[in-house]
RNA sequence: GCGGUCGUGGUGAAGCGGUUAACACAGCGGGUUGUGGUCCCGUCAUGCGAGGGUUCAAAUCCCUUCGGUCGCCCCA
């Protein structure tokens, strides 16, 4: 018989870590509920031309890119990052004319890209990210990377690098291109193939070369500050003393050069530095981009935005040891010693689960003992015996695990049982009078 | 797309041309036909990622292929 395996590239998010992408989605929520921003959920695939635009040299949009197309028509493309098919989104349905600029927005959900597996890269993996459309202003630079650097460390990340740069607008950034281009010329001879192929695509990739990093003319090369704009030299500044004022520690990485080629003016990645991390090790990267709300038939409109790949998140929360989402509990196990008490099992759990008590029950006839394993493998906090000696006088044992008390009740009585044992166990941890205590047994926020 | 490396049951693994494919954990059953977590016993891979080939004989050698992983490239 064939045996069949997810394609390659792709993972399966199993229940015993689903836990896990709960409680990052659930911080990554309320933080964007704090921001203000609502979520988008946009096709999982668009025209092709939305992601392949003109001028586009970037690898992701050039090689990577699931492309296909039905009857012959329509080239369709499974989208390879989210801003294209946000901005497509927000010019098609006018938010612009909304009002209350600027709009913001995040996403949650799968990306596709064709590439060589590895850790922390994959074929099919999960984003985060937010797009803010309509305002170019430096401190609204600033939020958006505290966003997603409050987010990392709400998580409980540490071991972090944030790393910004500015690629200055269009005509700083052709200024230096130029200056760039004719700097290598000299001695591009005896640099890596790929540094020859990068000066005619994009000579500012060149500086991200890792073979040729220690060489002479690397050192020397022009630095992008000294071809700013003044604009867009206030621009960053403005940004960088945002940062310093929300005390966020950052470093100036003046080779920062993202893969997307519609950024302009501050860019920005957050790496994480432990050592799981493998070679991927950028967790959220993005910036602002000025042309792309125009180039899809919007105003002149900026937008900034970033990606956080969840996957990566993990690896990196993971290695440093962070434990998420609760341990899993049942606070009710039924055990059934003989199919006479069966269907007595089955009306327990119903109403247990009716009152709100998470419970399950055996469905194997198993023996006692085993199913008593269940009762510690589910970490059930009590354990409900139906046997038919005690069922023939309508009553049922409710065994206690953390006093190991057993109580003989009437079957019917078995949820006001409940109430009493959970309630006494509420109020016995917590000893706070106003709810400001870190016990979650009275809500906070009424 | 390029290079390296790895692939034995639910899990961790031993075996490196001829063994009933070791051992451990988990699971299931039993010792204890109504009280688990310790202990003891039993059981659990016609199968060694898949497909070919060499050989009297292959998990062990060769080829192809699929997948993981690491580096390059690229990016989240």
């Amino acid at each position: 018989m064939k045996q069949f395996q997810n394609p390659r590239g792709t993972s399966d998010i199993l229940p015993k870590d689903i836990k896990k992408w709960h409680a990052i989605e659930d911080v990554i929520r309320q933080f964007c509920m704090l921001y203000d921003y609502e979520e988008i959920r946009t096709p999982m695939f668009e025209d092709t031309a939305v992601f392949k635009r003109e001028n586009d040299s970037s690898d992701v949009v050039n090689k990577e890119m699931y492309t296909f197309s039905i009857n012959g028509k329509d080239s369709l493309t499974l989208r390879p990052e989210m801003t294209a098919s946000v901005v497509r989104s927000f010019v098609q349905h006018k938010m612009f004319g909304e009002g209350d600029l600027p709009k913001k927005l995040y996403y949650v959900g799968p990306m596709f890209r064709y590439e060589r597996p590895q850790k922390g890269r994959q074929r099919i993996f999960h984003q985060f990210g937010v797009e803010v459309i309509g305002a170019k202003n430096p401190y609204l630079d600033v939020e958006t990377i505290a966003l997603g650097y409050s987010i990392v460390s709400a998580l409980g990340m540490s071991e972090l690098k944030v790393l910004v740069n500015t690629l200055g607008d269009n005509e700083s950034r052709e200024a230096y291109r130029k200056a760039l281009k004719e700097h290598f010329e000299k001695d591009i001879d005896n640099m890596c193939a790929d540094c020859k192929r990068r000066l005619q695509q994009n000579p500012l990739r060149l500086l991200d070369c890792k073979i040729d990093a220690e060489r002479e003319s690397m050192k020397t090369a022009p630095r992008i500050e000294d071809y700013l704009t003044e604009e867009s030299k206030a621009y960053f500044e403005a940004v960088c003393e945002g940062l310093d004022g929300l005390g966020i520690p950052y470093e100036i990485e003046d080779r920062l050069v993202r893969g997307l080629d519609y950024y302009t003016d501050t860019v920005f990645e957050v790496v994480s530095t432990n050592k799981e991390m493998g070679s991927q090790s950028t967790v959220f990267g993005g910036g602002r981009y000025d042309g792309l709300v125009e180039y899809f038939g919007g105003p002149e409109l900026s937008g900034i935005g970033f990606a956080m790949g969840m996957e990566r998140l993990l690896i990196a929360l993971e290695g440093e040891g962070v434990a998420l989402g609760e341990e899993k509990t049942l606070d009710a196990y039924v055990l059934s010693l003989s199919p006479n008490t069966s269907f007595t099992a089955l009306q327990l759990v119903t109403e247990l689960r009716a009152a709100g008590y998470t419970s399950e029950r055996d469905y194997l006839d198993r023996s006692f003992k085993a199913q008593f394993k269940s009762v510690e493998r589910k970490n059930a906090k009590v354990a409900i015996i139906v046997g038919e000696k005690d069922l023939i006088e309508g009553n049922v044992t409710v065994k206690v695990i953390e006093s190991q008390e057993n109580i003989t009740v009437p079957v019917n009585q078995v949820v006001d049982l409940m109430d009493e044992l959970f309630q006494s166990e509420d109020e016995h941890e917590c000893h706070c009078e106003d709810g400001n205590c870190e016990c979650h047994n009275h809500s906070h926020h009424e």
